[in-house]
DNA sequence: CCAGTATATATGTGTTGTCCTATACTTGTT
DNA sequence: AACAAGTATAGGACAACACATATATACTGG
């Protein structure tokens, strides 16, 4: 299981709580490619403990709930090493979206261009956020450890792009299809398509993860 | 649930078995952004058929066992179109091997170098059926659904060839970080590293693809 | 003063997805 | 003749994940 994984790679850069591996780690760290609820956090921590690949030490404290700090074990080093090492095939790619997009054929124009404009909206904004923390870190990272980080900020980015980059594609060809459906009026009212970008505001739905 | 509605799309193209779903739909043409099981696939039919978004009609047959032929019906059609309006967030990217590169800190040169080179001939093959299945359909899709269809091929297509361009750039970074690592002796066996790169390297793009 | 947020862990429950097995007959292969 | 593969549906078991709630306290802002 890959959460196990990610929690015992964590564990051996440092000692940690549940609490942090979720509201540093996994929220603030790896969420650009892997994400945890905290109740599956808690639970996999119980789960490597009783299998011995992580320990807990707890600490008493007066004010707050004890807290279980967690380190990894050399048996969960070990099993870390040998899961690394592991190629497997590559996820198959998995998007509601797509599958919207296969059968939005009797979708309005305007409601399948709105679709993917939203989408394209989304992803900016994400690409977005993935340059700021990507410029957080130094700019020649001097350590193995920190590149790699990087490297994987950077697989995120590139896939946004990239999906970007599609979506852009896409809108052009159907914009163009769609204008050779219904030729344009002389008049001029050929706006139909093109300008209702401001205007439109059929964000269904907007939740923050997490 | 994205499953359900990707089987209530396919049922409005044709009725259908849940033996053909999972056969042709899901194994053949759908693929390359959504998978299923054959079990998920019977058991979501049951559930889709007892809240009437679609129907069955159980065929006699002497020498097999009964077919049921699943057709959509009209509840199930307004769903699947409101369904299909609705824009939600991307899903967040999941990838197991981002993990893997994110702690691997430790492991051996070869075997890091190693491990991305798989991925990338697994991306590579990957690649290679995309276009095979994006030749098949016609140049010019005539009809929206068979554009459509087609985009979500490229989709497909520019994910994977984003990911390898990701790779070849970091392969690249990685290998020269380690060679000033550990610097070449003078005799010249500094082949260790690049030999295999312009062997095959540039099969990556050229989007002679249709 | 009350509400909200942060610290900290735990559990109940439901959904989605995977793997495996069972059934039953036909056709093609070795 | 034996065995695999194709047609066709079904269900048990389980893993992974998501959503909600419970507990307990301290601090901060309106």
């Amino acid at each position: 299981m890959s959460l196990e994984h990610a929690i015992l790679g964590f564990l051996r850069e440092r000692p940690m709580t549940g609490y942090d591996l979720k509201n540093v780690c996994f929220d603030e760290s790896a969420s650009h490619f892997w994400t945890a609820d905290q109740s599956q956090v808690y639970r996999t921590l119980d789960r490597l403990e009783t299998r011995r690949l992580v320990r807990a030490k707890r600490e008493r404290q007066t004010s707050r709930p004890d807290r279980k700090i967690y380190s990894i074990t050399d048996t969960g080093g070990a099993e870390l090493d040998a899961w690394i090492a592991r190629s497997d095939t590559p996820p198959p790619l998995r998007d509601p979206f797509l599958i919207r997009l296969r059968f939005a054929a009797d979708l309005p124009d305007d409601d399948l261009l709105g679709l993917l404009r939203d989408r394209r909206d989304a992803l900016q904004e994400r690409l977005e956020s993935l340059r700021v923390r990507s410029a957080e870190g130094s700019a020649e990272p001097r350590d193995r450890a920190t590149l790699l980080h990087r490297l994987t900020l950077d697989a995120a980015a590139t896939d946004v792009r990239a999906e970007i980059d599609w979506i852009d594609d896409s809108l052009e060809l159907l914009e163009a299809r769609i204008e050779q459906e219904n030729p344009t009026p002389p008049g001029g009212q050929s706006r139909l398509f093109s300008p209702a970008r401001g205007a439109r505001g059929s964000v269904t739905d907007e939740g923050s993860a997490t």
